[in-house]
DNA sequence: ACATTAATTGGTCATTTAGCCAAATAGTTT
DNA sequence: AAACTATTTGGCTAAATGACCAATTAATGT
């Protein structure tokens, strides 16, 4: 369905899920490396991570005290790669009336 | 900046707006045929599609009473590959704590 | 000029979202 | 078992979003 896919977009929609989603390209991270990163109160993030996880886009696995965050897909250097050349594409914001 | 890419996302993070860019891959449609296919107000049809063209995902063109909008980059398909994988990935939904 | 059609704009309202703080949970270390 | 660290959860508030309706603008046809 249709809602699940918006889902999914949505979970990437936002500055600093979008930074996540990025940082995770080069591997795992835990909560607090996100947190600083994001530079945002950890329970924003973990809020963040969990709707992310639960959209489908975030795995995660604790160990010990940490909990890890991946990527659920190695495509979304595809994905950037389409919103990058919508989002650098001119100034397209002319309008037509 | 990393604003402008999440406005692209956030412009098809909504299922009448993914239903519309999907639709303007077979070409151009007007809003009273986008109307149609969304089944909501024009007025709010209207305003979804402003908003992506703010966005810089749309292009529009008048012609005669009509406009017509035109996605303004070829990329969605793979775009939606990568979600598609992300969507249909899948019980993800498992928590790991 | 007047009526008609296509689209946008402004207003209002209900819902969702994003942030912070404080409290709870879970694993670790001593 | 008590203190400590990492993370999530619940509660709250302010701001953003999405939908509809009514009014406006713009091009066409009569």
């Amino acid at each position: 369905m249709s809602n699940k896919r918006a889902g999914v977009i949505k979970a990437l929609a936002h500055p600093s899920r979008l930074l996540i989603a990025e940082s995770l390209m080069n591997g795992e991270l835990c909560v607090c490396d996100l947190k600083d990163l994001v530079g945002a109160d950890m329970s924003t993030v973990s809020k963040h991570l969990t709707l992310m996880r639960e959209a489908g886009v975030l795995n995660c696995e604790k160990r010990g005290l940490n909990i890890y965050y991946t990527l659920a897909c190695d495509c979304l250097g595809e994905f950037l790669r389409c919103v990058d050349k919508l989002a650098t594409g001119g100034t397209k914001t002319k309008r037509c009336c």
